[in-house]
RNA sequence: GGAGGGGUACUCAAGCGGUCAACGAGGGCAGACUGUAAAUCUGUUGGCACAGCCUUCGUAGGUUCGAAUCCUACCCCCUCCA
């Protein structure tokens, strides 16, 4: 059994801010267990490590023998949230979102016990309320604190418009504490104001306020910008081991001791053994590999994370040619075909310019061997493995 | 409703009749060096039948031998006044 400062700790690792600190403390001394909330967007659930970290955190709190719901903001999403000043988002379908739930829950369930977990809907309320009730709601809050929302005041002082229902937006999901009784919600930094709202609402119905627990937005690989798949600075749940293990490797020494402490279950201990380490001159690109390894084991199996490492060791360190390369066969006719169609063909470059382009820079290589005329003719019965850059190879035949 | 400013490639940002496929910076990609780290240096960054040609500068027209640059209309954004 963990104690409550050992439970205080885990609870803290890598958390932005805990509000406060000590009705957490006196809730988790009850030794009952908490109703964690999270909520979520019903659109697109294409999770990345970057959504891992707060998804992690809900873990941590099972693992204290917790119970997490999981919030799927069905009714909020006709909405959309504000935070930011994005543009009105198309209302889904019960459809779209049931789909997006089933999906959402396939994603997470690879971190969080589907034992210990929750899903709730908040529609399944929301829907119930009438008008009156909503405006119940709405005299919950005032116009002065909803302005104090940072988004909210620069909108208003720059005087764009805010429509009234946007501030509906916080009162629903906080809302949402008051009817899952929660005790503990958690969510990125982004979602303190509309955190802090469900406390305040719960307090307006004679309930013990939550805690609020935010998150940090992880960086992504560039070790700058937030993770998102927008960017293309992001490693995607779903994706293959090796390109996993290629892009934690490629993560800054820097930045890898964050994802150690967001990313990995690894005690802060362990951690803190790692750095020395390093410090004592140990190479941090094998320290990285143990964080490769435990991430890819997460999603994967054991198995696949160490074949990644191998393939990884292989292709890079001994400048292997992978065998798991693509295959490609290219209809040409007697004549044959210039290299950089082929290589367009091919899909090893976005169109022949770049071909020409990547030729040029000595990107490009034949079975091994750097080619310099992008023009030559390749013929009926070429077959072998070409090679642009450092990570694209394609095993190319040509036939009729 | 009135006055003014602006829309340029992935982003920011020059250019304001030919030398502009469009300066510069950031980002991306590639090469060197490495640990596919960082930093650094170099090259590259519209397309194609690639020493040449074709299409790009909010949209549509027009002037001109020639326009991102001038004119007209339209759309959008911003600032100030009411």
């Amino acid at each position: 059994m963990t104690s409550v400062n050992e439970a205080m700790d885990l609870i803290a690792r890598g958390a932005d801010e805990i509000l406060v600190k000590d009705e957490l403390k006196k809730k988790l001394e009850s030794g009952k267990p908490l109703n964690i909330k999270a909520g979520f967007d019903p659109t697109a659930p294409d999770l990345h490590l970057g959504h891992t970290v707060l998804i992690n955190k809900l873990r941590q709190f099972q693992l204290l023998g917790h119970r997490v719901i999981f919030l799927i903001g069905d009714f909020t999403g006709m909405i959309g949230d504000p935070s930011g000043k994005s543009a009105t988002r198309p209302p889904l379908t019960k459809e779209q979102v049931k789909e997006n739930a089933e999906s959402y829950q396939q994603q997470v369930f690879k971190i969080l016990d589907p034992e210990l977990t929750e899903v709730a809907f908040n529609s399944s309320w929301m829907d119930k309320m009438n008008a009156a009730d909503v405006v119940r709601l709405a005299s919950n809050y005032t116009v002065a604190r909803m302005l104090e929302r940072d988004d909210f005041n620069k909108r208003y002082k720059s005087n764009q418009s805010i429509a009234i229902h946007e501030f509906l937006y916080p009162l629903v999901q906080g809302y949402d504490s008051v009817a899952l009784d929660a005790d503990v919600e958690l969510g990125g930094t982004d979602q303190k104001f509309n955190l802090l709202v469900g406390r305040q609402l719960q307090e307006a119905h004679s309930k013990a306020p939550q805690v609020v627990i935010t998150m940090p937005i992880l960086e992504g690989l560039d070790g700058v910008q937030k993770m998102s798949k927008s960017l293309n600075n992001y490693i995607g749940i779903d994706e293959a081991a090796n390109d996993m293990f290629g892009k934690i490797m490629s993560v800054s020494d820097e930045l890898m001791w964050r994802y150690f402490e967001l990313l990995s279950f690894r005690p802060m201990d362990e951690i803190r053994g790692f750095k020395k380490e390093v410090e004592d001159g140990a190479n941090p690109r094998d320290i990285k590999f143990k964080l490769a390894e435990e991430i890819i084991t997460r999603f994967h199996d054991a198995k696949a994370a160490d074949a990644a490492q191998l393939d990884f060791i292989n292709r890079f360190s001994n400048n292997e040619i992978p065998d798991d390369i693509s295959e490609v066969e290219i209809i040409v006719d007697s004549e044959g075909m210039p290299l950089a169609n082929v290589l367009k063909e091919a899909g090893l470059v976005s169109s022949t310019s770049d071909a020409h382009r990547m030729v040029k820079q000595g990107a490009v290589k034949i079975d091994g061997e750097r080619i310099e005329d992008s023009k030559q003719i390749l013929t009926l019965d070429f077959s072998a493995v070409i090679q642009v850059g450092k990570r694209k190879f394609a095993r190319v035949k040509l036939i009729s």
